[in-house]
DNA sequence: GGGCAAGTTTACGTTAACGTCAACTGGTCA
DNA sequence: TGACCAGTTGACGTTAACGTAAACTTGCCC
């Protein structure tokens, strides 16, 4: 029961596709805080996760930064009330932010797609000229 | 009806809240291309929405390149067989990329969702505490 | 015990996207 | 005419997010 699973460096960069030297940085910026066995590292499923939603916020767009804030928004430090009562007003902001970027991406999708019409009603008419030369 | 309304620099710098040294970086990089009177910039309706798609892109995250990829999609410079054919590819490969960003964000919201709801759990246990001493 | 792979630290390099001067050029308005 | 804009070019500075290279340690295999 308390066999909880642990990575080398190069496990989880070879699961996330990264290079070992951005793990590292990622360290080095507080993101990550792998355990040690002597000098070498060790990172937990806590890592593992925390990882996983750094990358899923840079595949976001989001700076390093914006997805720290949204990482310790999962294991807040205090627990009376006020640190809850603030954490929920700074959840509040980032989802309002993350829903008007959502916002943004539809109308780039929307406006590619009419992109695709104007395309695809070219390439018809070059098949099938609309006004023949008679 | 040939009243093509133009803009200044700092029109535009007012009207998207940027920095003149932003249009002008913008102008640098072959995003925005402007006219002159004397050496003064003049910018017209189509650098008007390439603006306003530039800084759209920008809040979805793309980086000015894929903005730009995405622009030069709405006014294609070839206009025969094989340029549409590929323009077509292009699309699709971007639409897939977004949507897939979409869903990252999607992920990132419905995770602050749920921190929401642990926290707001936990107002509730310091308001009235479940197991009471007794 | 010699070499090899995996890991470590330190340090400097790089790219994107501007910011920040500095020095200059026209207009215009009192 | 002189002062004050708005605008221009040019150059260097800055921050984020790593890349890259060098020099070293450690465990392991033959």
């Amino acid at each position: 029961m308390g066999e909880d699973k642990t990575y080398t460096i190069s496990d989880l960069a070879r699961e996330f596709a990264v290079t070992t030297r951005t793990i590292r940085f990622y360290e080095e910026k507080g993101l990550l805080s792998p355990s040690r066995n002597g000098q070498h590292r060790i990172f937990g499923k806590q890592d593992h996760a925390r990882l996983e939603l750094i990358l899923r916020g840079k595949r976001a767009g989001l700076s390093l930064e914006e997805s720290r804030e949204i990482i310790d928004m999962y294991d807040p430090e205090g627990d009376n009330y006020k640190q809850y009562q603030f954490l929920l007003t700074k959840v509040d902001e980032r989802q309002a932010q993350l829903e008007s970027q959502l916002e943004d991406i539809k109308l780039l999708i929307k406006g590619l797609q009419e992109v695709r019409e104007r395309c695809t009603r070219a390439l018809n008419d070059i098949a099938r000229p609309r006004a023949a030369k008679q």
